[in-house]
Parts: structure tokens; sequence; C-alpha cells
DNA sequence: TAGACACATGCCGATATCGGAATATGATGA
DNA sequence: TCATCATATTCCGATATCGGCATGTGTCTA
């Protein structure tokens, strides 16, 4: 049985460190193969394989151009994640809810005005 | 080599959907093994497993009362994983980036009168 | 002190993962 | 058309993971 398909749940699709990397080296905007392995240092198959993985899971798309690959991020998978951490980031939580607290306070004060 | 040791990376130790579970039961206080059994319906050696992987990364703590054995959510590992999500959750970020302003908009007004 | 309870650990088999090496596919250009 | 470049895929071995089952450890209670 062992765990969760790494194909299926976004959670182990990012528990990979390279995969992470790949990610993070595509913030800056879309890239080929090639550069990805030349800025991450690994073998070009490795690569495509991570890209694979998280091209299933919907975490980067694909577009031809030329001979040539250009991948692209798309971050809404990992809004799931993030969702499910924000219960656990108490202290973000509270950074929000004073925020919250602030704002209001403000608008009292400027409707009472 | 295969993938980074589910020990020591909290993204690995938070991939798996029962360790995930484990850790939304102890979201509402401290709890015996038992009762994350009964909970959870999983094995009590599956879920003492689990908890020593959570353990071993930080993410609960230990607490032995008379046999029984407390534990407790400890989220601060989350942290880093947290971080490292907020660069790609554009939304996110868009809407803390408007509260800031707002806020911001609302001292210059409070200031300017 | 013996037995019951709560939990941890060890061993095992099935399966998945990851990386390397070699090779296949597909587009470009001479 | 043939060679070359860019990328994908396949095959493989080493290793890790996960769950089940049996058993060990430690604590309470009769």
């Amino acid at each position: 049985m062992a765990r969760a398909a790494t194909t299926s749940d976004v959670f182990n699709a990012v528990a990979d460190v390279h995969r992470r990397e790949i990610l993070d080296a595509l913030i800056t905007g879309e890239k080929p193969v090639g550069a990805i392995v030349n800025d991450l240092s690994m073998s070009q198959p490795q690569v495509s394989k991570h890209l694979r993985v998280l091209s299933e899971v919907g975490l980067v798309s694909c577009r031809a151009e030329g001979r040539r690959r250009l991948y692209r991020l798309e971050p809404a998978p990992l809004q799931p994640m993030h969702a499910w951490l924000a219960r656990y980031e108490q202290t973000w939580n509270d950074r929000l809810d004073r925020m919250d607290d602030y704002v209001q306070e403000l608008q009292r004060r400027e409707q009472a005005r």
C-alpha cells in the first residue's frame, strides 16, 4: 500500500526537495527544461520526470515552442495546502485577527467623526 | 536514494494523509493515543508509528499521565512550510497587500484630520 | 505479586520512490 | 533526407514507506 500516489496528491508532489526547487525556479516565469537543468544542476531525465509529476497534479503547465518545451508555474493547486496550514498557523491567524480588529477600530472612528 | 527521510523533513511528515488526520485530531487539544485510535479508526500500532514520525519532526510533544500518553500539537515546525507557500499564493498576498494599503489609507486620513 | 490495561517496538511483505544509464521521440537545419 | 538538438520514456537497482501481526515495556489494580 505504502503512501498515497505522489501523482494525485499535492502534498506528496511537493514533499520532494527537488520538485520544490523546480517550482522555485519557475517563479520568475516560464522556462525550458534545459534552463532548469542548468540552474539546478540536475540530470535532464531527472528534471523531466519531476516535471511530469508536477504536471500531473497541475502545478505546472507546458507549452511547446519549436523543439523546446516551456514550463510555467500553476500555483492554484497549492491553495488546499494553504487552507490546511492556515488552521495551524496561530501566529499568522493572530496577526490577521489583530489586523481585522485594527481596521474595524479605524472604521468606527471614521464613522464617529 | 529515494526521497528525503520522512523523519527529518516536515514536508514529508505531512505528506501522509493519516498523519495529517492525526494532527487535525489534535487541534482541539492534547489526547491519549487511544482516543486517536478511536476517532480515526486506525490500528493502534499504526497510530503509534505515525506519532513517532510526527514527534521526530517536532510536530507533536508527549506527556505521560499514568499509563497513558497524552500527545499535544506543536504547530511551530509548520511555519517553514507556510513561508514557502506564501511565495506562491498570489491571491493571498494580494489580499494582504490590499489590506495593508487600506490600513495606511485610513491612517493617512486619520492624521490629516 | 499476578493480571489487565495503554502504548511502543520489531519483523515482515507488498509496493512506491528516486536516480542513473540508455534509448526513443520529435523538431530543426544543412 | 540525415544529423543534431531538446526533451521524454523505459528499464533497472537500491532503498524507503506503510500496514499488519506479534510481542515487548511500563503502569495500575485486585
